[in-house]
DNA sequence: GTGAAAGCGCTAACAC
DNA sequence: GTGTTAGCGCTTTCAC
């Protein structure tokens, strides 16, 4: 900038100027910055030193507990990002994916947060204990929470989850079902050994979503007579169709067999379906699923799923307009918006089969 | 940072030190120093004062032509993203998805390039002519093209577009049939109205992917013998399903109708699929249709799509991977990546209906 | 309408 | 091991 300003004979202010504050310049004068910076091949002023002098990078941080490439993976995370994608488009800034974790340790991933160049941060499903929340708050940046955890005073955005739960499994009971099974994805972080859970980690995961939902569940079941220690809940260390057969494999290797299979997400229930017609088992003939996120393609799979349904864009659009808010506005009322969630009952629950009724 | 070095009577230099080389000091001292960072509320390095004076800031940009928000919407560029996201991880790096265009003036666009803070960019299929792509090179960052345009000097990584298309068009060709139409997405942009495409307007296109596919298919038709300029050439603005439906509708209510479509891309062809299917036509019986890319969903689509395979998700990763070479290792060879690309024929296609050879 | 001074928060380079 | 100096490139403030 100096260059271009010597070239002219001006002040760098007044180079400044031309591309910050065109109405403080003669329209020739500015037209001559222009054309010096083009020969000179200055590309306008640097972002990072204006981001420096301004105090913002015009910069949105995502912070997720997974490797980022899986964000891409599941459709509901994908519609998420696409969401406040929307509302930091709106707002004329960008949207930074922070690397979550290569080696993934905790540090490392707290590190991501207090490293990244941004205005303040969405965190998107993350355990209640994960460093990565510290570390954000820490930066006495704005902070809006997606899904989990639950924390006094950042504005949170996302659905009852028990309720939401509890209303899918009251629809199976009300089919008549009395054995059930779950599948499940993580309770904690770090990942344990996947398998069977007992009653202590189910209500102590850290995971508030996982805990919650299957709080919904149990409170469904204790309500009609079912006694939910004695319901198998199978943990999943991830949310993948390849998970949700194994996990269904092993609830329908169990004598007796469920009868019925709660999901906490539909790419497990998904997996759940093909693991069942792998066994020869109809659906919902001799097992229904339900799923949980209602994602594109669980109303066109075969058969169409039960599940719960939610909008991730709308979701990740309100963090973002939040967020937003927070940075424009300073402190705004304290927010905590719970979006509307309905099961929808579709093809891959009935009653259960005779012989077990 | 200066009021953490005077609490401890240290210079600002030792502080610096504690967090950017820890073997610089001594544990004790580096553990004081933490505290009282703990203490005063601060949270580590400035990230952007760092960048400044690091010269770097450990961001890589995506940037493309559309609003971001349709980025997500698209399965193909979803899994690009997810590439570059994987190569960016890998290399410790974030991603900046720079905002598109709200207004989405060239000017606007160009202006995301000029004010994003990231060391380099992929550019993701974009025009020949966009004012983005110049206002890129002008940073004089390091720059990967993906797909589109194809430019001098600058590393670019895609598929045989021509080729590819040449080869769905013979597999239709082999199966008998001889009247076509096509249904593409942008010829150019800005967009104009919606439509049937003269031949120079084919030729003349200012996105490359574009101009190419449809080059192949001409080669592949003019050397059987069918002409090129007669087939009709349906442009959509945009590749979605409703797009393809009112393209292949549109084309299918031409007298005589073509018994085989071809679409520049799979959405767009989902959506000629369900134009047949509304008009009581079967598909592949009374219409044959081919897509492009081989999205997800392409195979489990019903009649599963013939399409031409590429791996999107290796695309974005070798961009990414080729941006960050750049970033490290300065000037490398001159990279112009060609990605496999191959057509897999599926249920859509078959041999014309007898009445129509 | 233009410019001088000051400083955003940090760290490379080099002493000690 | 620790400190000093200097400066990354810009813009806010205020004077002219």
């Amino acid at each position: 900038m100096a260059r271009v300003a010597e070239e002219l004979g001006v002040s760098a202010m007044t180079v400044s100027n031309a591309y910050s504050h065109p109405e403080r310049l003669s329209g020739s004068l500015r037209e001559r910055v222009f054309e010096a910076a083009e020969r000179l091949g200055y590309a306008g002023p640097d972002p990072v030193a204006r981001s420096l002098r301004r105090r913002k990078t015009n910069l949105a941080g995502v912070l997720y507990s997974n490797p980022l490439s899986y964000a891409f993976d599941d459709p509901a995370q994908v519609l998420f990002l696409k969401g406040v994608a929307a509302a930091m488009e709106e707002a004329g800034m960008g949207l930074v994916l922070v690397p979550g974790s290569v080696g993934s340790s905790a540090e490392e991933r707290a590190s991501a947060a207090t490293e990244a160049a941004v205005d303040g941060f969405v965190i998107y499903s993350v355990a209640d204990d994960d460093p990565l929340v510290e570390a954000a708050l820490k930066r006495r940046l704005p902070v809006v929470i997606s899904d989990q955890p639950s924390l006094e005073g950042v504005p949170r955005v996302g659905i009852d989850d028990e309720a939401a739960a509890r209303r899918v499994a009251e629809h199976l009971l009300d089919l008549g079902h009395e054995r059930f099974g779950v599948v499940s994805f993580s309770l904690a972080e770090p990942e344990g050994p996947q398998g069977f859970v007992d009653g202590r980690r189910r209500t102590s995961a850290t995971l508030r979503v996982t805990r919650t939902r299957l709080a919904g569940y149990g409170a469904a079941l204790e309500a009609a007579g079912v006694r939910w220690e004695e319901v198998p809940v199978y943990e999943c260390f991830g949310s993948s169709e390849a998970l949700g057969r194994e996990g269904a494999g092993a609830l329908l290797s169990l004598d007796p067999r469920p009868t019925a299979i709660l999901c906490l997400s539909d790419r497990l229930a998904l997996g759940a379906v093909e693991a069942a017609h792998q066994r020869g088992l109809s659906v919902p003939g001799d097992l229904s699923v339900a799923g949980f996120d209602d994602v594109p393609g669980a109303a066109a799979s075969e058969p169409p799923l039960t599940t719960v349904h939610q909008d991730h864009a709308e979701k990740g659009r309100v963090a973002g307009r939040l967020l937003v808010a927070r940075l424009r506005g300073g402190e705004t009322a304290e927010d905590n918006v719970l979006l509307p969630a309905r099961p929808v009952a579709r093809g891959s629950t009935g009653r259960p089969p005779p012989r077990a009724r």
